[in-house]
DNA sequence: GTCTATACCACGATAGAC
DNA sequence: GTCTATCGTGGTATAGAC
């Protein structure tokens, strides 16, 4: 019974007491956010005492980057290993851009699909968390992802060797924040697109959706900047710029 | 309340406190989000009573909503003008993809652009709302989105016409998800891309960068879901799948 | 109508008893 | 390790002043 939930090799217990803290704050902050999860909330649903959580994590935020540290840990490892195992694979060559994606997007579909871990709601969270501007998250994420993704950006950059350094940095950030943000939505807002929320509630759907979205993106050719820009400078003439236009 | 509820021409400056309320918690929220900033630092620094907000507002989540619409209702309303005119200047022809995009993106790169108003910050305060599991947030925002979103949604399916609905769906939901999410970014998460502070603070730049990324992916060929997803179920086997098909 | 002072209960945190 | 008591601060409601 005390084997724990971790879905790593859980050593130690660490204690009856923490995990069942940990279980209660991620089901809470998944469902009410951080701020709007009250620590009594918490301590009430894991059946134990006000003070446990402070004595155990020392306050509500260091609570919370235990709630995320023990689901990413794991899911950012095994995208760094399926990266592994792609170029071994490979030998030489450079893995394709579609592999490359793959391996970046399994493990959270992993994630998504594991029932007996938190599941899909835990990305709702993490994405949530992208978006937060408490320095204290902001300083915990930024560390948890940076190795990641400076692996996957030498990977893409080796599939994609026309692509500018600098482009392809925007293009990462746009795919990691689509990725984020899509996992993140509300049903409000997906109800707004007008999706059936049988549909979306399965993010193994929506990973498989939004995958070739983003290959396609990622695999653009470089823009002149005039193609949606101009549109925009046309569309209302401001300070200098050359109209560029088809029209 | 004052005469001056539509978001419309504030023909009356609907009270000299509740304008000084909405600019400083604009800025406070903008700052440090919207459970984190407290309504004494709001008062104190409109230099108001603490209980002149529940009188002008009704409450804390009103005051939010409040300060939201002052800008998101003329943005959106931007939005429809320039796809109206856009859609009146074509004729009977449909207009192209770029400019629908610009239509959309346009007067975010406005309110970005300008100083006087909240400016570039605001537009990080409604990605972070879009992320928020409040109700009374996803429903204001579902409801001010709705009817925009729905004529941009028709728009592109006349621009893409061999595109099924719900891929559109699909497609729009991630531009809008993509959009917000950039513009929310923190500075840390840029830093995650090696991106450098100054450009990225730049939301000019930004947009200008997004836009073509995006609109690589909505114009993709369909696809038959085995290109990323496959290198997804080759890796993981699950169920048996079909082939293409959209609808 | 508009604004102020103040009271109320829930929150996060912590010291000290057990 | 665990619990109780308590402190400062949060959003809210209201009575009464202008």
């Amino acid at each position: 019974m005390n084997g724990t939930v971790i879905g790593l090799v859980p050593d130690r217990p660490a204690s009856a007491t923490q995990d069942r803290i940990l279980d209660a704050a991620e089901a809470l902050f998944m469902e009410h956010g951080f701020e709007a999860t009250s620590l009594r909330a918490i301590t009430a649903a894991a059946s134990v005492n006000l003070a446990a959580v402070n004595y155990h994590f020392g306050s509500k935020e260091e609570l919370f980057e235990a709630v995320l540290r023990r689901r990413l840990d794991p899911m950012n490892q095994r995208r760094v290993a399926l990266l592994d195992q792609l170029e071994r694979e490979g030998g030489g060559t450079a893995p394709a851009c579609e592999r490359i994606l793959a391996a970046l997007f399994l493990p959270a579909l992993e994630l998504a699909r594991d029932r007996r871990v938190g599941g899909a709601n835990f990305l709702r969270l993490l994405g949530r968390a992208y978006a937060d501007p408490a320095p204290f998250i902001r300083k915990f994420l930024s560390a948890q992802y940076a190795t990641m993704i400076a692996r996957f950006k030498a990977a893409f950059a080796r599939a994609l060797p026309h692509l500018p350094a600098k482009e392809l940095s925007w293009r990462l950030h746009f795919i990691m924040g689509a990725l984020s943000y899509t996992l993140a939505g509300t049903d409000a807002l997906k109800l707004i697109a007008e999706l059936n929320p049988r549909e979306t509630t399965n993010d193994a759907v929506l990973l498989e959706r939004l995958a070739p979205f983003l290959l396609a993106g990622l695999k653009a050719p470089l823009p002149d900047l005039d193609e949606v820009a101009g549109g925009i400078e046309r569309a209302r003439p401001r300070a200098s710029r050359r109209g560029a236009g088809s029209d």
